[in-house]
DNA sequence: ACTAAACTTCAGAAAATTTGAAATGATAAA
DNA sequence: TTTATCATTTCAAATTTTCTGAAGTTTAGT
């Protein structure tokens, strides 16, 4: 009705308006009638629909704003429901956040510029807490645990290898050796350890340091102390004082995951931006089954 | 379609939904499966309608405001259409401002306390120029001419009467006579000379004072340099010191007359106003017939 | 697994909107 | 003033939309 009106009173004549409106004169009559009847008050000062009343100038005001209201808060509406805007709360691992994340939401942004992207450093265990208490909408993890409130997309298996420095002669070779590592100084790290392969458990029993820190442990294999069993993205940050040769039959890795609550539907936003990043890392490497199984 | 998707959130159930909204259940839900079509999304987790999607619950939110706002809107124009809300721009002639229309005023105001008066004091002439250029809507007026672009109410008769000090003998006498005036010392004024009355023609020859400015007028008259004609009205604003005796057989008046412009409808409010107006003062004294005419 | 309640689906009914034709009214030209 | 033209309104029929009640599904609770 609102919309007739301001049709009519815009184009100063009723048949004009009615063919932009797409309908017949008679039917936006017979609206401009019905709305003239709810106010109680004439709202054009004569048949012919020039010249508003007092009150048509008013109602032609009130109802262009309102007008415009609804369409912006529509257009809202379906933006959101279409991934268009929104907000998505996302928990990253640090070597994921640092290496692969970067070209990802560069990409994504570019693609969805009204899309806002909260973005958090954290380790596995707190990410997939802060997901349980609905602080954040997605997680990228390392190695999560199945779980039946959680939805779990592998993104990526990141291979392990020895990381030493580059002048070590091991760095020759292309690749590592899992006997190799009995006759170097190994410096134990908790990623590792994971891994359940007796000869590296062997070295790791005779490790005589163990760093939990990525950056100093990096550091200490820089100043010669050793060298340590780490995922390649982790070590991707490293300058190139710093060599990694994965660790080859057989292989090792962990995996990369990304989870979201199974419990309630993801916004829009949030089910685009896990597609997108579901779609652009599948099958970029190994199937999960080719891998060392870690415990 | 928010309407009916806001009831049904809050509701946390379509049975109760659709009883307030006054439906049937079945119409409740295909309402709801459309607005989802619309969106291409589910608003609520599971086909029972509580807990929201996302998506659900940014809808139920932005909905809410913009049906408030809408609701406002629409308030706003029913209350413009109704009289109950608008502005009003009356200039008023000052004899009348200061006497009767206050009353009349606030009488108004508390039956209608959204409507604002904007109200303002000149002479006739300049009420008639404002209401020309539409920067008033009604206009209060004494001796409006007849014209074709003016609708024109009349609100009162002003009777003329002789005015004097409390002490002049005159004062004794309930009416004036107009011979009376002939052995008194008359000040002249503009709104007396348009009386067409021989024997206040011949006083007003001898007369050897003549003063414009009604408060002048009257404080001449208080100071004892004669006695003046004046309307009632404009002497109420005097104090008791001054003394009105109405003059009779043929008794004299001016019109008070209330103007709008014929050619655009007033605003509801200014309609309710002039008709406020009009209905309070109609038939308050007698009719202008028995009056003696003026020039 | 069963029951009861909530919701959906469907076809027909009701309500609303829209249309085209004819009538009315207003404006401009003769 | 009359006439012609164009805009608007009115009206009944047609169309579209919305609503209802009955029957069918699904879900949650026992």
């Amino acid at each position: 009705m609102l919309r007739v009106f301001v049709e009519v009173a815009r184009a100063g004549n009723l048949v004009s308006a009615a063919d932009s409106l797409g309908r017949a004169p008679s039917a936006v009559s017979m609206t401009l009638k019905q709305l003239e009847a709810h106010l109680g008050q004439p709202l054009f000062e004569s048949e012919r629909k020039s010249h508003l009343t007092a009150l048509g100038a008013y109602v032609f005001e009130m109802a262009n704003r309102e007008l415009a209201h609804f369409d912006r808060t529509i257009a809202a509406l379906t933006d959101f429901a279409g991934a268009r805007s929104g907000d998505v709360r996302i928990a990253v691992v640090p070597s994921f956040a640092a290496t692969i994340l970067p070209n990802l939401v560069l990409e994504f942004t570019a693609a969805s510029p009204n899309v806002r992207l909260d973005i958090h450093d954290m380790d596995s265990a707190s990410i997939r807490r802060e997901l349980d208490r609905e602080r954040i909408d997605l997680g990228i993890v390392s190695d999560a645990r199945q779980s039946s409130d959680v939805r779990l997309t592998q993104l990526a298996s990141d291979r392990f290898g020895v990381v030493m420095r580059s002048d070590n002669p091991l760095a020759k070779r292309k690749k590592a050796l899992w006997q190799a590592l009995a006759g170097v100084d190994l410096i134990a790290n908790p990623l590792c350890e994971r891994i359940d392969e007796p000869r590296l458990r062997a070295a790791l029993e005779s490790a005589r340091l163990r760093v939990h820190n990525t950056t100093t442990l990096l550091a200490m294999v820089r100043a010669g102390l050793g060298v340590t069993v780490l995922p390649e993205l982790v070590c991707q940050q490293a300058d190139a004082q710093i060599a990694f040769r994965a660790l080859d039959n057989p292989a090792a890795a962990r995996r990369i995951d990304l989870i979201s609550r199974v419990r309630d539907t993801p916004s829009p936003a949030t089910a685009s931006f896990a597609a997108f990043v579901t779609e652009r890392l599948a099958g970029r490497e190994g199937a999960p089954s080719e891998w060392f199984q870690l415990t």
